[in-house]
DNA sequence: CTGAAAGCGCTTACAG
DNA sequence: CTGAAAGCGCTTACAG
């Protein structure tokens, strides 16, 4: 019902293997009939099936994002948008399109032995050429190990992992929290917390560390709290600095307790940012609809997996990609930041 | 490199069209052998390649859901999140996964000469079982023609057309528009304000009938204002209303337009919901960030949705679908509408 | 109730 | 530079 390689073939006067090799960008085949070829094909408008493609031992065109199921679909439950799926899929549609690949999404659970068998299903019955493993999965080496295991490609949007080489994708944490520092110091303030969120994300580490060391280069004293990016923790962690003459200014991991920063200042009559500045580190949607409007790091998430599909496509195209690639954030400056109160 | 229906046949001892009988459910299987097959299936992690169930000439397994390019990028590039995107997404994925089916999600150019250019190519590289159309794609009679002549089942996200029987989901505009002059009405409120979008969707055409029948019900004047889905335009409107002791109530067909209802009545000083009732027609996830937080209609995408997904899936089981199916909506009382001032 | 045959639309070696 | 052959992992009729 469909036009096949075979109906070009015909058309153009030459076998199918000389088409396909015209279709899949080959040497070795004479202009004119490349030429001849490539008529044909407009003229018919022949589109190559992709599961004939992948039974002939091709690629499958197919890239694969996994995702956590749970915390997405809390998140999709609950109305509140997704800002991380928006952006990964924006940043990895686009850039697999461009090279007539198709983008998957996929949740996958994050108990280890659920992960594991349900990523080997969908390796099987999709044959995805690459997969992009995005946290928590992205820090999981079991996942890892099954993906080496089956020889497929696969690119960690994480920190990179001493005890492995595996292609990762990540954007500079430490360098961020630096840099919120440093625009915070700029503006006067001397008393700066972190409210960090879990240590169980090597993210959050990191940025500790890049938190402690830029305090430590300005002279200051670092002061970390740990709000676990919950709303209700980090409400009273902020209740109590905000009555005890804590901190001018604090970093918060994430926009949830940036938020819950705001709820706190504006019940005990704290203005932000005359007496009190905030950065998130997160920058969803909301962070724009705050009153005021929060300053926050903007992780590049879009380009962080359009990154992550090229080169899984290089890969797929037999140009292995491996080491670490670090992106460059944005601090967006917007109205909860201002000069430390004297 | 994968286990194959071969390693299953041999592994239970018996010919490959037997298992794939077990596979696909189908009758006629002696139930002794449907048991040792089973248990090879699980023993050995069998899963069917699904490009070579295709290709075999079976269902591809995959519905795929056609979204405006334009708009969603727009979105996506603006940071705004994507609240249509994430709804669909939500309710497909979780119903194409339950019954084994992959959702597939295409951006498509609005031009019609483009868009049928697109889809046609998804079409044969992809080979979807089912469509999904949504808006402006689900309008577009060109589409429908490409996909009625491929033999292709679709659902349009769509109010039912006259010139067609194709498959359609959609909730009660128009009950959604009297439920929320209902609900002012019940507050009090007699001068009720309905601020369309554009009348090239039928959407809006049949909200404004929806609520001029009930303005009429309730001997009401009603009173339409065009505000193109605009923020300026809406805020332009809503700035004569207000100095010239306009409406006490507003329905606004999105969330754009009540924001800049509520922009403008700050400014001017007007309290919402004192002296100002606002409901909006869309409910975004900013619409509970706005101050106040918004009372609007709710559409059921996310059902919308997966209702379109399991009729494409029936289609594809041999059951076809067709007729159109009304999903109720919910009307969510926020902040913004209060009694009538007097 | 079960199996042998043919074929889906491609691609990969292998010849020439 | 080009084509004939074999095969990918399934399914669909068709026999028995």
């Amino acid at each position: 019902m469909s036009i096949t390689i075979e109906d070009v073939a015909k058309a153009a006067g030459v076998s199918r293997q000389t088409v396909s090799r015209v279709i899949n960008g080959k040497p070795g085949v004479k202009p004119a009939v490349r030429e001849k070829i490539e008529t044909a094909i407009a003229e018919l408008g022949y589109v190559p099936n992709l599961a004939a493609r992948r039974m002939g031992g091709a690629r499958s065109f197919l890239i694969m994002a996994i995702n956590d199921r749970e915390r997405t679909i809390e998140n999709w439950a609950a109305g509140h948008g997704n800002d991380w799926v928006d952006q990964m899929l924006y940043g990895g549609m686009l850039a697999c399109e461009a090279r007539g690949y198709h983008m998957l999404f996929e949740l996958i659970d994050t108990e280890t032995g659920k992960a594991v068998e349900q990523v080997r299903r969908v390796l099987t019955s999709l044959q995805p050429d690459g997969i992009i493993l995005t946290q928590p999965h992205s820090e999981n080496p079991e996942l890892a190990a099954l993906l080496r295991e089956r020889g497929r490609p696969f690119a960690r949007i994480a920190l990179p992992d001493a005890n492995s080489d595996a292609l990762c994708v990540h954007f500079d944490d430490a360098g961020a929290a630096r840099a919120a520092v440093d625009h915070l110091t700029g503006l006067g303030h001397r008393k700066i917390a972190f409210l960090a969120g879990d240590r169980s994300y090597e993210a959050s580490l990191v940025r500790r560390e890049g938190y402690g060391d830029a305090m430590k280069d300005a002279g200051l004293e670092p002061l970390i709290a740990e709000g676990g990016y919950s709303f209700d923790k980090a409400g009273a962690i902020a209740r109590d600095w905000l009555e005890n003459g804590g901190p001018t200014a604090v970093i918060a991991e994430n926009d949830e307790m940036a938020f819950a920063l705001l709820h706190v200042a504006s019940k005990l009559g704290v203005e932000v940012p005359e007496q009190l500045s905030l950065i998130s580190f997160e920058d969803t949607p909301g962070a724009r609809f705050a009153v005021p409007p929060l300053t926050a790091i903007r992780q590049p998430t879009a380009a962080m997996i359009a990154r992550a599909c090229e080169l899984l496509m290089d890969a797929a195209e037999g140009q292995p990609a491996n080491g670490d690639h670090c992106l460059p954030f944005d601090l967006i400056v917007r109205e909860t930041t201002g000069p430390a109160p004297r």
